[in-house]
DNA sequence: GTATGTACCATTTGTTCGAAGGGTACAAGT
DNA sequence: ACTTGTACCCTTCGAACAAATGGTACATAC
């Protein structure tokens, strides 16, 4: 399995990193249950930083694509082929996309609603989750 | 019926007019069919910008509000009482609290969210309104 | 002619945010 | 001991945006 970071690559570093992993699994390079190197050791094959690298390991752990065990490595899910294709990032978008329609339809402004989102977004970080 | 607009004041100068004429409309101090000072003659008199005032005429329009007719002057509407309660922020952020509520509930990340949204609000805008 | 609402062009200022990097530390596994 | 994933701290850079201001112009009503 090869990993290449494009630093031109308008997308940034932690999502190239996602993407080819999904990739390498889709591709059958690498299988449920096969261990991934550890984030320092990818960081460094990769000239990345930790933290970039495990930043993507995280949101590939949450999506099901690899399993943190605690600290024996990280590893290939079981359902990785399946969940690798099944992009969360899709249906944020969607439903995103329904309700940014329906509110425009009612006249509210771009401007209003960017507003309210990131008022929603904040408020309901300090009390919670 | 007076106006003051505070510069200290958090709150965007164009919505404590837009507050402050919804209020006098609900005190009744300005009744439906009363006519407002023009755009310019309030921006001088407040020693705001007349862009400042026409963009808080232009939603208070919207919102039913006041009328703008056409090179008249603007009046105030005759459903103001009623619809100055309504407050069309409120609906754009109760639907947005409940997108948002549940995209994190499916383990969408707050960044995730965000970058959505803007990819969301910018695309729809390129191809027509 | 003058005032009206409106629609463009533009700029400046300040805030918020994402992305990335750096450092330190901890608990649990080998 | 050493490595592992993870969780904090903080900083830098750049982009996107809101808010406000300025100027110009237009068609229409009085």
């Amino acid at each position: 399995m090869e990993i290449f970071i494009d630093i031109d690559n308008p997308l940034p570093q932690f999502s190239q990193l996602i993407e080819q992993i999904k990739l390498a699994v889709q591709q059958k390079q690498i299988k449920p249950g096969d261990p991934l190197p550890s984030i320092r050791q990818l960081a460094n094959d990769l000239g990345l930083n930790n933290k970039t690298v495990a930043k993507a390991y995280r949101l590939l752990e949450r999506d099901s694509v690899i399993q943190a065990k605690g600290y024996r490595g990280s590893y290939i899910h079981p359902d990785a082929e399946k969940n690798c294709t099944v992009n969360l990032n899709e249906l944020v978008e969607e439903k995103l996309t329904d309700v940014i329609g329906m509110l425009r339809h009612t006249g509210a402004t771009d401007s209003e609603i960017r507003i309210a989102f990131t008022k929603v977004m904040n408020s309901d970080k300090k009390r919670g989750s």
